[in-house]
DNA sequence: AGCACGCCGACT
DNA sequence: GTCGGCGTGCTC
């Protein structure tokens, strides 16, 4: 053997033949799966007595390097490269080059050791570890799994999964120990979980150690916090650790303050995103060195590392700051449903709302209702009244002040007794294209997407661009159509010239109130911005209903009465004179929803409809964009499972310059296209691993960098697109 | 992305 | 015979 490999290639299979036949040879090697490699030493290197090969999971999120890489563990390193630990290795092409008897491969990169082993598979000679960069073992097996089952689900890479769930090393929050873990707590008492049917079964189940799962459809009105708070505690009480997984800070601050009054001080972590790296990691380390049991975050949380866990919970399913950003995209209900499978651990997701996946998981049996009885909703919730169309027609004040007479009473009625919320819409709603006569959503006759208007007026369909000719309603055989207009928030302006005495306050993403005393005010705020009013508001105006409903989105109508019931659980019970006015037809299923406080009944309804129509989730979808060419390269090599069907694709609109870019749009000024695969219940892991080898197979041949390098050839792919029309 | 290997043409 | 262009494939 020359110099050129330090010790030798693939065994003593070449030694001595002429040099041209040692590439055939390791060539006829590799392919007969070489016998098992002892790791050898590079020139001078002690290797580990025990378990010299150490597993390591590269931290590149290229899909074609999503595997396992071994490495020999150099005697220095022996004890601290334990598994779980964050390592550095070389990582580089080809051979490598050789200087001073060690092989220089390419650039240091960090990784995580998987495990220890006696031998590898690999048949080549292992390169050493680089370097241990903290004894801290932060990936455990639970976690490690738990990544894996996310890659796969949406097709994304286990490192791209890690980044996410393992914050960055801070040297100076590892050298801080962690506090003494706490013996478990007193069972608390059932408290508010009484006013619903299995309620205080579901508290006790929990503090026995056993692990229900249920969906769970909150009251209106503050307690629910506090609800939380106490399925935590029951857990914590059988020796169990429990998560809680919030939409916002303002959530996180109130779970937080629910979990202080419940448990005291000391026993729970916070994570979010908005502590700072030193402090986060300090709260994450609690946690996974077992000092701490319980945990309430953001969505970044759903990865927390507590230790055995009991119940994972996830509050307001239906909000999209559940969706994670970066790859691949992963949303908290999903990623705390692998969980709570995985772990075999309770599962609670509950809301005001109710979302299509909250009732699928209920229709499926995987989990339980968890409701109050009708009684209690009416004994809890506020009067809901409307104004539709006709009213407006009828009404002449309206037409001069754009605003019902009905919403101006409720609102004077409001101001006597306390604090009057006003919901406005954000602007940016993208119109849909309805029947003007009884404004059913128009729908392809081929695929059930959406039908949107071209700029020269023609119908197509969002999904699959097939044209719609001679369109008519399949409701009402009306044939023409309206495109819906987004209404203004100058509505609440003019609100608030009407009366003068008093105060108005705004709550808007960019500022948001965290609470209103409860002393008469209008309070305008945009939905998702609503303060807490103390005591309840009195009253709650929603506006331009129409604008929520119109957005082109297969959510837009749960989407509406989520957006909704949030506002109404503010107010006052119907009892102590809470009334919600919402302008908007009264004949809409998310209206009449609202009127009746029966989100689980539209939940239960949308998920009959989506089934019917073959939508998700009942099916599952993946979006494929990218230029034209390179989906439909993609789309060319991709061997889907059967029963997939391809929608598209479609043109993308093209992105605007000096606009942020969102994940998976084309960068400004390019002409993208995006087509849907959807497949039927129960092929969702199939189209993923589908997915998921056509694109390692793509990036391998060097078609582009997936990621951020944006080379013609490549393409998006992203499990449950969010905005699918 | 980077980097080495190898096949093929041009030049000594 | 040997140098080096770039196309292809691998990274323990």
């Amino acid at each position: 053997m020359s110099s050129e490999n330090g010790q030798g290639g693939g065994g003593g299979a070449g030694e001595g033949a002429p040099p041209e036949q040692l590439a055939l040879i390791r060539e006829s090697v590799r392919q007969a799966k070489a016998p098992r490699a002892k790791p050898r030493t590079w020139r001078g290197a002690a290797l580990a007595e025990e378990l010299p090969v150490a597993r390591v999971l590269v931290d590149k999120g290229v899909l074609h390097l999503d595997r396992y890489f071994d490495y020999a563990v150099p005697a220095e390193l022996d004890a601290d490269a334990q598994p779980g630990v964050r390592v550095r290795v070389r990582f580089g092409a080809g051979r490598g080059r050789v200087r001073d008897g060690r092989r220089e491969g390419g650039g240091l990169i960090d990784g995580f050791l998987v495990e220890r082993l006696a031998e590898s598979d690999y048949s080549g000679p292992l390169a050493a570890l680089a370097q241990v960069v903290s004894p801290e073992p932060v990936l455990s097996p639970e976690l490690l799994g738990l990544a894996r089952a996310v890659a796969d689900r949406y097709a994304g890479s286990v490192a791209d999964v890690l980044q996410l769930a393992v914050p960055p090393r801070s040297a100076r929050a590892e050298q801080r120990p962690s506090p003494a873990p706490l013996p478990p707590p007193e069972v608390p008492d059932t408290g508010s979980w009484a006013r619903y049917e299995h309620g205080g079964a579901f508290l006790e189940a929990l503090a026995s150690g056993a692990s229900p799962r249920a969906v769970w459809n909150a009251l209106p009105g503050p307690e629910w916090s506090e609800e939380l708070a106490r399925a935590v505690a029951a857990t914590l009480a059988s020796g169990r650790g429990a998560l809680v997984v919030v939409p916002d800070g303002r959530a996180v601050a109130r779970v937080d303050a629910a979990l202080t009054g419940v448990l005291g001080e000391g026993r729970h972590a916070l994570l979010t995103a908005d502590a700072g790296p030193e402090k986060r990691y300090r709260e994450w380390l609690a946690v996974r060195r077992g000092a701490v049991r319980a945990v309430v975050g953001t969505r970044a949380a759903m990865f927390a590392p507590v230790r055995d866990v009991g119940l994972v919970a996830v509050w307001d399913d239906g909000d999209d700051s559940h969706s994670e950003q970066h790859a691949p995209q992963p949303h908290a209900r999903d990623v705390s449903l692998l969980r709570a499978a995985q772990d075999k651990c309770g599962f609670l997701m509950g809301g005001w709302s109710c979302t299509v996946e909250g009732a699928q998981l209920v229709e499926s049996g995987w989990a339980r209702p968890l409701v109050a009885s009708r009684e209690q909703v009416r004994r809890s919730a506020p009067l809901v009244r409307t104004v539709g169309d006709q009213d407006l027609a009828r009404d002449e004040a309206a037409r001069a002040a754009r605003l019902p007479t009905l919403a101006w009473q409720a609102v004077r009625e409001g101001l006597r007794q306390g604090p009057v919320l006003v919901q406005v819409p954000r602007r940016g709603y993208v119109p849909r294209m309805a029947c003007a006569n009884c404004r059913a959503p128009a729908r392809c006759r081929q695929c059930s997407g959406p039908l949107e208007a071209r700029d020269g007026g023609a119908l197509s369909c969002g999904w699959c661009g097939r044209e719609e000719g001679a369109w008519h309603c399949p409701e009402c055989g009306g044939f023409r159509l309206r495109a819906q207009v987004v209404g203004a928030r100058r509505t609440a302006e003019e609100l608030g010239r009407a009366f003068p005495a008093v105060p108005v306050r705004t709550s808007v993403r960019e500022h948001v109130l965290d609470t209103v005393p409860g002393t008469p005010a209008l309070v305008v705020s945009t939905p998702g911005a609503e303060p807490v009013a103390e005591g309840g508001y009195a009253a709650a105006l929603l506006l331009d209903g129409w604008a929520m409903l119109a957005r082109p989105d297969l959510r837009a109508g749960e989407d509406a009465l989520r957006r909704w019931i949030a506002a109404a659980a503010l107010v006052r019970p119907q009892g102590d004179g809470g009334t919600v006015v919402v302008v908007a037809e009264p004949t809409l299923r998310p209206v009449q929803a609202l009127v009746r406080w029966d989100p689980v009944g539209h939940a239960v309804r949308e998920l009959a409809e989506r089934a019917e129509l073959g939508f998700p989730p009942v099916s599952r979808m993946a979006a494929v964009s990218g230029t034209g060419e390179a989906v439909a390269a993609f789309l060319g090599t991709v061997e889907l499972p059967r029963e997939a069907e391809v929608l598209g694709p479609v043109p993308l609109p093209v992105t605007p310059a000096g606009r942020p870019r969102r994940p998976g749009a084309p960068p400004p000024g390019e002409h993208w296209e995006r087509a849907l695969v959807r497949v039927p219940p129960g092929k969702g892991s199939a189209l993923a691993s589908a997915l998921k080898s056509a694109q390692a197979a793509r990036m391998a041949r060097g078609g582009g960098g997936g990621g951020g390098g944006a080379a013609a050839s490549a393409v998006w792919v992203r499990i449950d697109p969010p905005d699918i029309g």
